[in-house]
DNA sequence: GTCATAAGGTATGGGTGATGACCATTGATT
DNA sequence: AATCAATGGTCATCACCCATACCTTATGAC
């Protein structure tokens, strides 16, 4: 009576309930905002209470999650009114093998499809519904931060015109979903050198998929954005050889 | 000092790292199975202690679900070896008003276009990697199960067949996602009556979906799914007027 | 008929994290 | 200079959940 037929139908929904205590999922969705550059450096989380609040843990339990990236040098915290904790410039210590390390942990193919997917997605719905003023000139805003940006502050300016397109799909769940994947996507792309040959073309895929958006034209949106994703990919593949 | 603008951003990472105690969530995700029609009414539910070891939570914890499930009538537990938690014929008790119930809920919104990404994106990966023998005949089988199915059994294997194609794609994270947001799209279809036409409908679009993926067209495949999603989608909204 | 086995049913002790109150510090406002 | 309000820092209590062991029941194998 082997049902391991039926089992293996079953194996998508039976997944862990929890994917660790609370400390570590907490420590992961900070980590997240850290790693999509959602707050830059110098400026703050929001204030224990809140943070802790927002993802339904302890403060006891959030400032034990803070005191590890204190420990790393990732954060720091002031007390006192107009306190808080303050997120510091990286050190940047990707040591060697360390993309190796994060490659052996995650599945990249699962991680490079999903993301393509949901990003064709969200540019196609954008594209399919129209954007009314105010949403078109947030994308053109995001797109133009780009635009003018130091290199160092490439990754993080690209990535919020992404998860902007994704909050403008009008499906939260498709935007967290999106923000999760990314976050991983960054965390390996922090291993590879940020070549400005790649970044231009980058720059030109932007500006034809925010055109397309804004034209309502969801097949040129949808197409632009699957080169572009399949353009990082590419080189993520490449280096992971 | 109005930060609004920076919270918002985080808005999609910073959620409750659980969404209830872990009894809710094991309890969300044993209907999932059940809403899926993963195991057929009559067939048993993996035992007890692999259940929780797949859950990761304890079998006291697990067998209060099961006990809240047995409640319900969904589930019946029968002791001695080749016993097990058996899954029930549903009585289907959705009087007048849960559909309106469930809907203020859930984001219908959100689900639906969530929905269509993933589909869309999973039938659009299968084409364009082209799926080997074995896999060929497993989307083939779960075709042909539809065609000859009784009319009760339509949406179980309705189910299974788009639950496959979701995991040919190759990315566990899309079938993860899809098999919960199908879950509720499931649960909101429960809530309307099942109407002959849109089901031959459905099967026409089936038949010409597993075609274009088989064909390697990944476009047209892609074209076959939006359709089709969107008259889910169409259906829905109709009876949610 | 007896036994082994696999399943559900039950009881107990210990650990982790949530709750809520309180203290300490800082800087803007008055 | 005094005050206030928002923030980080600390602690005691308690509910929930887990790990583990053991008991009970039913069925096939011998």
């Amino acid at each position: 009576m082997a049902e391991i037929g039926a089992d293996d139908r079953l194996t998508p929904v039976l997944r862990p309930v929890r994917a660790g205590n609370g400390f570590e999922e907490a420590l992961e969705q900070i980590l997240q905002v850290l790693r999509l550059g959602l707050v830059p450096h110098g400026e703050r989380l929001p204030a224990e209470r809140e943070l802790a609040d927002r993802l339904r843990i302890s403060r006891v339990t959030l400032r034990e999650v803070l005191k590890v990236l204190q420990d790393q040098g990732l954060v720091e915290s002031r007390r006192g009114r107009y306190g808080g904790t303050f997120v510091l410039d990286r050190p940047r210590p990707p040591g060697e093998g360390e993309l190796r390390r994060r490659v052996a942990s995650v599945d990249v193919e699962d991680i490079l499809r999903f993301r393509e997917v949901l990003e064709v997605g969200a540019a196609g719905l954008c594209a399919a519904d129209g954007l009314d003023g105010a949403r078109a000139e947030q994308l053109r805003a995001a797109l133009a931060a780009t635009h003018d940006a130091p290199l160092a502050e490439y990754r993080r300016l690209d990535t919020l015109l992404h998860l902007t397109l994704a909050e403008l799909s009008g499906s939260s769940t498709l935007t967290a979903q999106y923000a999760a994947v990314r976050a991983q996507v960054n965390d390996l792309l922090d291993g590879i050198p940020l070549l400005v040959r790649n970044l231009e073309h980058s720059q030109q895929q932007h500006t034809a998929l925010v055109e397309a958006v804004l034209d309502g034209d969801a097949d040129g949106a949808r197409e632009v954005m699957r080169e572009h994703c399949a353009g990082t990919a590419a080189l993520l593949r490449g280096f992971l050889t």
